[in-house]
DNA sequence: CCCCTAATTGAACATGGTTTTCATTTAGTA
DNA sequence: TACTAAATGAAAACCATGTTCAATTAGGGG
């Protein structure tokens, strides 16, 4: 599952005709291999294992890229704002560990009812929502007593 | 509906023992008379029409406050997380705005099908979810034209 | 296979929003 | 009214993110 994330991501970064460099390739891989919550200084601090030179700049540019094409999630905890998930492609949303921060994908929402009342009511023209659910990896759930 | 808003407000504060000085109260008037897209900076600027002295950084504390006590939401819009919408008791969710930032409440999310069946794949204990859904208002979509 | 060029990069600096510090002021109680 | 802990504002510190620019490099064309 891993290694196909990583293959996804480099084949949708080439998809897109961006190059491959190493430090990007670093930055995948930490994407592709990390569970827990990631925002870009650690993002920026795995990848110099595989590429010690990496700087922060080009992580930010790469998790921008990534955004963009739709690799990658943007997951706004209560806390801050900016960590990251890869994304696989579709409507998915992320069910987010408030222990350790690791996020898991899930699909299937249907607010097609909730959507229609609310729009109903308000007059508003419902574009899109932004779910994500919070709880406690089954780690976690352990660890705690 | 407004100025009941406000004295809730007020009320809230008091019940957490907290002073009710000038310039909470004029930061409580701009959230409770405001419909639009409301960062901190912006706050700041429109209580001093009440309270002229008022400074950033009480806006920032107020803030911190208010949602501590749960009588603030913050928003995490696309472009940047941190606008803020006074919350009504129970559990509700905000529709927003992605013309003009205008936030409004609505209650009644049944997510329990959603949340058994995430909970009974992954193994997670699902505490909690937040949804925001997005939209355009009345407003921006005549001005659309 | 190597060259060429546009894309990419890193360091340093700029930026903008938020937090901390600390001396002064003030709300609310005795 | 006096007192005291809480609250405040200005300035400085902080931190994440964005920008600049000269140097480097990926990957296609020869």
């Amino acid at each position: 599952m891993r290694v196909i994330d990583l293959e996804r991501l480099e084949q949708q970064l080439k998809a897109h005709s961006y190059k491959l460099t190493r430090q990007r390739r670093a930055v995948l891989r930490v994407l592709a291999t990390t569970d827990g919550r990631l925002d870009a200084a650690r993002i920026c601090e795995d990848a110099r294992a595989e590429c010690p030179e990496i700087g922060l700049t080009t992580v930010y540019r790469t998790l921008d890229i990534l955004a963009d094409i739709g690799a990658l999630r943007r997951l706004h905890l209560p806390d801050g704002c900016h960590s990251y998930a890869p994304a696989s492609p579709g409507h998915r949303h992320h069910l987010i560990c408030v222990g350790c921060g690791r996020a898991v994908e899930f699909e299937g929402c249907d607010l097609t009812a909730l959507v229609d009342s609310v729009a109903s009511k308000t007059g508003f023209e419902v574009e899109g929502h932004w779910l994500q659910l919070m709880g406690r990896c089954p780690e976690c759930q352990s660890k705690r007593k």
